[in-house]
DNA sequence: TGGTAAATTTAGCCTTGACTAAAATAAAGT
DNA sequence: ACTTTATTTTAGTCAAGGCTAAATTTACCA
């Protein structure tokens, strides 16, 4: 069994290698500040998982995921959405607080735990804020979506997945009545990186930030 | 927020207390031996407890809990029964599966996650052992029941609570028949700490060696 | 191309919770 | 009461996984 650290970090560089916000290079620091340690205590761990064949290293390059270690990052991930899903379906929880309890109970969970969310979710391909799960045996189908932010003026999108790095920001797009599969239309976009004015199904015009934006993943309509 | 393993020794020193096969005095090498770990190990948490309040500890006496260590021994309990009962009764565990599972899971869960069981289940009292389950407040209703191998012959009993220390021993009563709320009938009880002879429900008489029957605890009807 | 700033690694330390081996204490029998 | 034995504690290690401070490497800019 590996430890709660090693699956941590695992995850952590996979969703670097292939998140939204993908980067070239995995760096040192890239890492440390998505894991809220120091550069010191990430190189440790790194030199510990390339002397487990978990990862290439260059030393001040950066790593990657062999194919052990991408397995085990995607048994974790897996472990991980289908826990928020399950939170979620079967427990009433809301968007934003699934994260957190997903995040600590991803590492306590049995294989036939697993099994039998899975199993109770009806073999679920899409997880709480739509992305995919990765199937038993570590297959994947990453999706690509346009954001929010960068639709036209006019443009109808349907809204088919978010960012869960920040549950202040799940609550607030939840409060605004974004959901998955929610349509909406970008009525206005304001120049100089300004807001845009939005249609949330037929509700009324709201403004939202391009941060915020720029956080939901959508497929434009027509 | 507590080390999981202070958590697990709290709990182990309450259901030493408490249990039944209470002692009077927890010992060091009792302790360790069900933890798992050696003696030395033992004391050293025993110093560190006792240096933070939770527990009263008397060297080459023993440790008895104090207040604020038996609330958190009470909580851990609470977590781990309420867990168990949920895999049973939510996601068709078997008896002799919830307790490894929940001895993980019982460190990761929140209080909302706890609410939630709690709620689904019916703020439920009796685990899926028989065990009491403490409230919020750390109220417990230990209950006294009769071993089945102290049973008269010829009476009969509902099984009211069973020891779920050893999976294996539990899979063998399932087995059997064996259910909480089962009604047997001691037939038979051969001399010289033999095994007794059982009729369980309506079934065919079936027998069991003493030890088994040592660890089935009884409500003696009529 | 050299010099500085930023990123990275190294070195050394800390805490947690285990361990073994040795020392100390308690208990029990003659 | 003294000795033997069993239990408990002490002392010293170890592995994980953090940290800070110092040294090193890379990169960029004038």
């Amino acid at each position: 069994m590996l430890s709660q650290s090693i699956e941590d970090y695992l995850k952590t560089i996979y969703k670097l290698q292939h998140g939204s916000d993908a980067s070239t290079q995995v760096t040192t620091s890239l890492l440390a500040e998505r894991m809220g340690v120091t550069a010191a205590s990430a190189t440790n761990m790194i030199k510990k998982l390339a002397e487990m064949n978990l990862l290439e290293y260059a030393p001040y390059k950066g790593v990657a995921l062999r194919e052990a270690g991408e397995k085990i990052a995607l048994e974790t991930i897996r472990h991980h959405r289908l826990i928020e899903l399950y939170l979620s379906e079967a427990l009433g929880y809301s968007w934003d607080a699934v994260d957190a309890e997903a995040e600590r109970l991803e590492h306590a969970i049995s294989e036939e735990f697993e099994e039998r969310i899975d199993r109770m979710l009806g073999y679920p391909t899409i997880g709480a804020h739509g992305e995919p799960i990765p199937d038993k045996n570590g297959q994947i189908e990453e999706q690509t979506y346009a954001r929010l932010s960068d639709i036209e003026r006019g443009q109808r999108a349907v809204v088919k997945r978010v960012s869960d790095r920040d549950a202040a920001m799940l609550r607030y797009m939840n409060d605004m009545g974004l959901r998955l599969g929610t349509v909406v239309k970008v009525c206005e976009k304001a120049p100089f990186k300004g807001p845009l004015t939005l249609l949330i199904e037929a509700d009324q015009p709201q403004t939202l930030g391009l941060e915020v934006a720029h956080h939901i993943f959508v497929d434009p309509v027509r």
